[in-house]
DNA sequence: CCCATGACTAATT
DNA sequence: AAATTAGCCATGG
């Protein structure tokens, strides 16, 4: 099994600071280095890596959309307001805003 | 190697 | 603003 691209993103996603959000497309943009790799990125996440140890609430898609969890979308809006950043509905407010991106991409 | 699937994205209608 | 289409990538059968 090729676990690399499986691990850079859970090493990516690591990365993310509390309060601070990344969508699919930078991350995949970051390791592939296209845009359009977020579904892989979205399949390597799916495979349930580690809850919580990383932090993939904190992947959102690139239009502020909430995107999906593993527990669950509820859980995943719980624990981004857990850490400030306001849920509405499906997006995140301000999520341009709180958007964390890697060094120079 | 071919086909189907998915926590995606961008453009079009 | 919502729905559709097309493109792109990794994984598994």
């Amino acid at each position: 099994m090729d676990k690399n691209f499986h691990e850079a993103v859970l090493k990516l996603v690591k990365q993310i600071p509390e309060g601070k959000v990344t969508t699919y497309g930078e991350i995949a943009r970051e390791i592939t280095g296209s845009v359009h790799a977020a579904r892989a990125v979205g399949q390597a996440v799916a495979t349930n890596p580690y809850p919580i140890v990383v932090p993939c609430h904190r992947v959102v898609r690139s239009d502020g959309d909430i995107g999906g969890y593993s527990l669950g979308v509820d859980k995943k809006i719980r624990l981004l307001s857990a850490e400030g950043a306001e849920i509405k509905g499906r997006k995140v407010l301000n999520f341009e805003q709180r958007l964390f991106l890697f060094d120079c991409i």
